[in-house]
DNA sequence: ACGTCTTGATCACGACTTGTTAACGCGAAC
DNA sequence: GTTCGCGTTAACAAGTCGTGATCAAGACGT
């Protein structure tokens, strides 16, 4: 599910990420985020399947260390899950693990209790 | 079916406990626990197949002496049950006993007088 | 059988965390 | 100068957590 390609390009199920040009592909559309978005996706596809604290993120994505009440990336979680989702309805990549952090998920997974997935 | 730390991961089982992330896989799907959740089922797994009293497990998730009466880890192992068995129906990992504590056993075991798992 | 203590399960409520949108300032492009 | 998108902070909404209370069910000795 997930290519760590050599070169420069993420594959996550139906994602594709060039690193170099900061173009992200969604089931062939192409996204237009800003720079923190592309970056904060990136960072979850490469830790993909792994729950990535907020101070990994912040660190990642803003390079510094991430201040009490700061909540950047949450408000950054919540702008990319807003296109993600316009390219791709019903299917959520980025799950939130209350206390841990989030997780991107690639593959949609056979969910055991919910996942209305229409025909 | 025990493997203590190779690099921060539990297995026991179909349990795959990553211990820095706070990631729970149950049959390859993603669980999503609390942290007391989490650290509960930590302290279950890391002594699989011991009986783990109240007393300890309370020290080892809240980080102070168990008061009387309180009941904590009770509703904790309740709510634990809950989602491990809605992530695996006829499994049960969580086993109760009575005056001594609870015990964590990731296989399912032929035992020979108890374990009537009616099919 | 009975009574008693332990354990299972659920609820309500306050505290806290997370989701989401809007406002503001900034700099770039025109 | 105006317009535009971006990034940050603030504000409010929505959701989750953890605790103690409560009642049902189970274990155990007599």
């Amino acid at each position: 599910m997930d290519t760590p390609s050599a070169n420069g390009i993420l594959h996550s199920g139906e994602l594709e990420i060039h690193l170099g040009e900061g173009l992200v592909l969604a089931g062939g559309r192409a996204l237009t985020l800003s720079v923190r978005e592309f970056q904060l996706l990136a960072a979850l596809v490469r830790r993909s399947g792994g729950i990535v604290s907020r101070k990994e993120l912040y660190r990642a994505v803003w390079g510094s260390e991430l201040r009490a009440g700061d909540r950047s990336v949450d408000v950054y979680v919540s702008k990319l899950r807003g296109k993600l989702e316009a390219a791709m309805p019903d299917r959520r990549f980025i799950h939130t693990h209350p206390g841990f952090g989030y997780r991107f998920q690639g593959q949609p997974s056979r969910d055991f209790h919910t996942e209305a997935v229409g025909g």
